[in-house]
DNA sequence: CAGTGGTCTAGACCACTCT
DNA sequence: GAGTGGTCTAGACCACTGC
């Protein structure tokens, strides 16, 4: 192993070899891959060295690691399809999509809504000189003295799988909105607390790290791709009224977009994603 | 600092400190962090601990290294924003959308389209038995012996920034169509081979670290946050006639989906995403 | 308890960039 | 050439998991 010549680094090669294995059904999905001091000895090369061929592998989602226990071959995507309506700021959560065939059994952790499920507020922090404050004051128009921020989490499957930040030009908010784990709809609660509609202006959608914030609410290493999905809202004469940032963890949920009305023919035998 | 009592690691005691830094100005925005050997002696750790914290803050986007030069503090991300007509199949590339104030200089190579810009094949692999090949099958409601498959790549700025698969339920697709380096829209190339209009039928957004192919493709890092846009388009009597999969550095683009009507009032001064 | 992955150190050599 | 980050090794100790 370490005496091919290549000026791809050693690592690298290593974890070329390994997701052959895994697409050559060596390791097959679900299955243990050797232990690292064992592929440390069967190829020859050190321990960290396999380690960072099996990270790269991880942050690709091609591993899972399981301390303690070993690393394994990840199976098939399971993940929660987050439908969304155009027209109510509101999601359909907890529809679980399957990516791939129909007789994968599903993980554990990837069922229906379970106890403590949805929105809950963590923080209500004062509107500094962050970036993000900052880009929010300019998409809305107003200056940070101008706005509140309220800081979310929504919990699908018992797990945090979405962290929110939403930003709005009302001051102040009534504090019982605000209050630590307080649940519900923060979207309606803020349109509730201004008196006011909402509809979508624009949103988009982005993909970054986890940084260490956001990593430790949403219970995932620092790194982990995230998607990011961001927009204002607007009342209805098109003032800006609502700025909002939302991180999910994108291993474990996806943004739908419908375009055709349900019911049509899927020809797909009623395999696309849920509804 | 080494003598510092905690359960959480040094390595992220570490990136916390240094993220702290940055935050109040310590390392401005576009500034140079000491070398890799200079924060190892400053803070009494070994030169692979310090690595081990870049690392993190570098794939949270905090960072950015540059070899054989130092570590940047990552300014504001200016990105391109790729704004989608749900009506045609058609994208609107190219437009830079800064997202911090406006006085912040555009980093070079994000400038508008360049030569070389646009989308232009790369393979076109024989459709077997991989993840992605059952899964298009799936969607499409067809065996994967029915499908043909073309990977292209969209350059912006000079840079690759979107890889796409597209599988459709046509075979054979004519050769001139999967010359390797065809420019040209693929969506567009696609119908019109088929013989077919095409409408949305779902779209869906996600997250995922670049695989070692991706990541080639997109001269990017593997593990890198890369955002993940799949869907089904139909013909109007609603058969699946087209599954694409679009790879997109998370970092340097977006997708932005306006629900407004352009020329409406716009509060935040022009300032929003580019249309 | 044995085995797994997680962290940390010390030291070495290399490839790259800029001057 | 000097300084930067990139790779690799050897060895150690620890925390977690499951039997």
């Amino acid at each position: 192993m370490a005496t091919h010549r290549s000026d791809t680094p050693l690592y690298r090669r290593l974890a070329r070899q390994l997701q052959e294995r895994i697409a050559a059904g060596t390791y097959p999905a679900g299955s243990r891959l050797p232990s690292e001091p064992e592929l440390s000895a069967d190829f020859g090369v050190n321990r960290l060295t396999v380690r960072q061929a099996v990270a790269e592998l991880e942050r690709a989602a091609v591993l899972e690691i399981r301390r303690g226990v070993g690393t394994f071959v990840r199976p098939p995507a399971v993940r929660v399809s987050i439908t969304v309506d155009p027209r109510s700021q509101r999601f359909d959560l907890g529809s679980v999509h399957r990516a791939l065939p129909l007789d994968t059994p599903l993980p554990e952790g990837t069922a229906g809504v379970v106890e403590g499920d949805g929105e809950a507020v963590v923080a209500a922090p004062a509107v500094g000189r962050s970036a993000e404050d900052d880009e929010a004051a300019r998409q809305l128009g107003r200056t940070v003295g101008e706005l509140s921020r309220v800081d979310t989490v929504i919990r699908i499957g018992g797990r945090p799988r979405v962290a929110n930040s939403y930003w709005v030009p009302t001051r102040p908010l009534p504090a019982e909105l605000l209050r630590p784990g307080r649940p519900g709809n923060m979207v309606l609660a803020l349109a509730g607390a201004a008196g006011v509609e909402l509809e979508y202006d624009w949103r988009a959608f982005g993909a970054i790290g986890a940084d260490l914030a956001d990593a430790e609410l949403l219970g995932v290493p620092p790194g982990t791709p995230l998607l990011v999905r961001e927009g204002v809202s607007c009342t209805p004469d098109g003032t800006p009224a609502l700025y909002v940032r939302r991180r999910i963890d994108g291993s474990s949920a996806r943004f739908v977009l419908h375009y055709r009305e349900p019911g049509g023919t899927d020809g797909a035998g009623g395999s696309g994603p849920a509804r």
